[in-house]
DNA sequence: CCTCTGGGTTCCTTGAAGGAACGCTAACAT
DNA sequence: ATGTTAGCGTTCCTTCAAGGAACCCAGAGG
């Protein structure tokens, strides 16, 4: 954990990274997302220190993003997204959105999203939940909502 | 900067957090983003020390997502975001969104966003840039890409 | 010439990340 | 009954980043 306490903070953006702020964190929520659950496969694949790995399991499920439950007869465990953690790999989803469209360079995005509904090889885009049209940084005035900091 | 160097993993995650995963980075980014650009008023904002946000602010303007510049005859600056920046800002927005419905608590959130577009009271969601439809979590398939690991 | 302001830089302390070694449990093989 | 192996962590030590206070510098204005 970074030594500033975020999650007390007036500001769903701290909030948020109180969850997965940390280090590692997305990564990990990543791989569980595509389907590493187990303790030695997220590891083996991101090369994390174990200590690091333990702290961060835990702390995604004490938050509630993220569920350990047993698989074997034998201490074993998987690590499966909730619903909350299934919702945050929207903040994933743009992430890579943006990752691939600046920083991708000439070979290309690792890797490619093929959306069901159309079957196209394709990205998400941000649009306002209420009229649908496109809703990015400039296209909102910011106002003090209820829990606005006293 | 974490000790492990996520920019040269073959994942756009693992890039944009090399940009912005660094504790206080996205707060710093927001804080610009809703108009606070001059280095006293990030610092008396945020409570960050002077010696990290000298570091963050200038870890984010090597990455191209903002630009220092001059405001004043005498040495003064102020930070502002550039086109990529802005675009950046959409992974802010995907935060509030969750952040707001999973994390805010009775109090309601902190702050409201009105859309431009039809003046409502409002959040983003995501759909497929390609279709227009829904796109989350369970929504795509991940294949290997161009750009993919060898 | 003194002071004030904005924008940093220096230095010390604390604590988290890296990394290797170790431990624990339950099945399976000999 | 005694290894052996696989899965899942825990311990311990070292290194480096974050916190925080003090300090510094340039230019304008009194």
């Amino acid at each position: 954990m970074q030594r500033t306490d975020f999650s007390e903070m007036a500001c769903s953006i701290a909030r948020t990274l109180d969850v997965i702020g940390e280090p590692w964190s997305p990564l990990i929520l990543r791989d569980i997302w595509v389907g590493f659950s187990r303790f030695e496969q997220l590891q083996a694949d991101l090369g994390i220190s174990r200590k690091v790995l333990t702290e961060r399991l835990n702390h995604l499920v004490d938050r509630g993003v993220i569920e350990r439950r047993p698989y074997d007869q034998r201490p074993r465990y998987e690590y499966v997204l909730t619903g909350k953690g299934r919702e945050l790999v929207d903040v994933l989803m743009v992430m890579v959105a943006w990752g691939d469209k600046w920083l991708a360079g000439t070979a290309g995005p690792p890797v490619l999203y093929r959306h069901h509904a159309c079957g196209e090889i394709s990205h998400v885009d941000l649009v306002c939940a209420h009229c649908g049209k496109p809703m990015h940084a400039d296209d909102i005035d910011v106002l003090p909502g209820p829990g606005a900091a006293a």
